[in-house]
DNA sequence: AAACAAGACAACCGCAGCCAG
DNA sequence: CCTGGCTGCGGTTGTCTTGTT
């Protein structure tokens, strides 16, 4: 098994890509889906390989993505799901809609990582780290319980694989034996009333989650429940992607269904100043700023809650197809993009009208009636 | 103000699995 | 069954930005 052959392909441009490019694969995909990656940058009229243009889509151009700083809520989910799921980024990823694995695997690196370590909790194992070893080496000879390897070498590198842990469901007492990963979406897919709270914490218990009690949070009462209120996407996602591995489908099942753990509207996505404070700087906007990051994305739109996030959810949703719709449309990023709430909205009560045209264009694009 | 370090982010690399021929 | 193309994944590296001295 060698190189993609992509690979090596000659004149073929590597590194950053330029807003030139990104508006050629945007163009292209939005008009006629990504098909075939390998024929993408040829169709495109990109000198670029097929890999690159998909992971250029997946981690950057893809119209759902939310950009920013990730709140304290998803970093807490991402801590939790690692103790779970482990390194498997893009499973992790998949219950944080919006999120890339790369973004996600690059939180960790460079943040989470640091956080538990300075909290006393080995980043890889999820408990504490014992006074007398060696934090760092400690850390990065084991890994969480991983049901499966993905990959035959996982173990090779610095992050051995503990012995996975078996798991007895709480939902019996049976000694039925369950993967980390099978206990989780067992979990998640099962669970369902007022009883939730109690299992989620039972369930997080089954993992050592011991960190647990060290991220701060002013509820104790409702420190698992809250932070774990979120293992399910968002109750409603205004299009239906065709790109691979994100479980939106199962998202707005679960949300429409009603029986998710965001019923109550207390799911809370996007709180924008939770985590890292965000560094958008008008006057300093790059050329080549992400223009999802500049999109209005409905899950960042303010710290509706409640019944005031339902209200204001299909208005999101309509701001959402609109705003991304344009984007797909409309060149490139101006500082135009860097609008006020107050002045995206009546820039959307302006833009009704062209609504239904680029609807139809995203229903094209990416074949799914809306 | 310049140099350096650290952090954050984007992209690449290599491998494994899937699947059609 | 075998082979090769393609895709997805996770690890790693490179680059740019920001902070510190």
């Amino acid at each position: 098994m060698g190189r993609h052959s992509c690979c090596y392909k000659q004149k073929l441009r590597k590194g950053l890509w330029s807003p030139d490019e990104d508006e050629k694969l945007l163009n292209y995909i939005t008009n006629h889906g990504h098909g075939c990656w390998s024929s993408v940058p040829k169709l495109a009229g990109l000198q670029r390989c097929g890999k690159s243009c998909r992971l250029r889509w997946i981690n950057y151009l893809r119209p759902d993505l939310k950009r920013g700083p990730f709140s304290q809520h998803e970093e807490d989910l991402i801590i939790e799901l690692h103790a779970v799921l482990g390194n498997r980024w893009s499973q992790i990823a998949a219950q944080l809609p919006g999120r890339t694995d790369n973004e996600i695997k690059n939180l960790w690196n460079s943040c989470i990582k640091k956080k538990l370590r300075q909290k006393g909790i080995d980043p890889n194992t999820h408990k504490p780290v014992s006074v007398s070893g060696d934090a760092d080496n400690d850390s990065e000879k084991q890994l969480p319980p991983t049901s499966t390897s993905h990959r035959s070498n996982d173990n090779s590198s610095d992050e051995a694989i503990e012995t996975p842990l078996p798991i007895i469901t709480s939902s019996n007492s049976s000694s039925q034996i369950y993967s980390p990963t099978q206990e989780f979406f067992r979990f998640q897919t099962t669970t369902a009333g007022s009883h939730r709270a109690s299992e989620l914490v039972e369930f997080l218990s089954f993992h050592n989650l011991n960190y647990v009690s060290e991220i701060p949070n002013p509820n104790p009462n409702s420190l698992c429940f809250n932070q774990t209120s979120h293992l399910l996407p968002p109750p409603s996602i205004p299009l239906k992607p065709t790109w691979e591995g994100t479980d939106f489908t199962a998202a707005a099942a679960t949300a429409s269904g009603g029986s998710s753990f965001f019923d109550g509207g207390n799911f809370p996505w996007g709180l924008p100043e939770c985590g890292k404070t965000e560094k958008l700087n008008p006057t300093a906007i790059r050329e080549d700023k992400k223009w999802s990051e500049i999109m209005e994305n409905p899950f960042m739109m303010g710290n509706t809650t409640g019944e005031q996030n339902q209200e204001s959810q299909s208005q999101n949703e309509s701001m959402y197809v609109e705003n991304l719709s344009t984007a797909a449309e409309t060149e490139f990023i101006t500082e135009s993009g860097w609008q006020s709430q107050t002045q995206r909205q009546q820039a959307q009560a302006s833009s009704d009208a062209v609504y239904n045209k680029h609807l139809h264009t995203l229903t094209v694009s990416f074949g799914h009636t809306l």
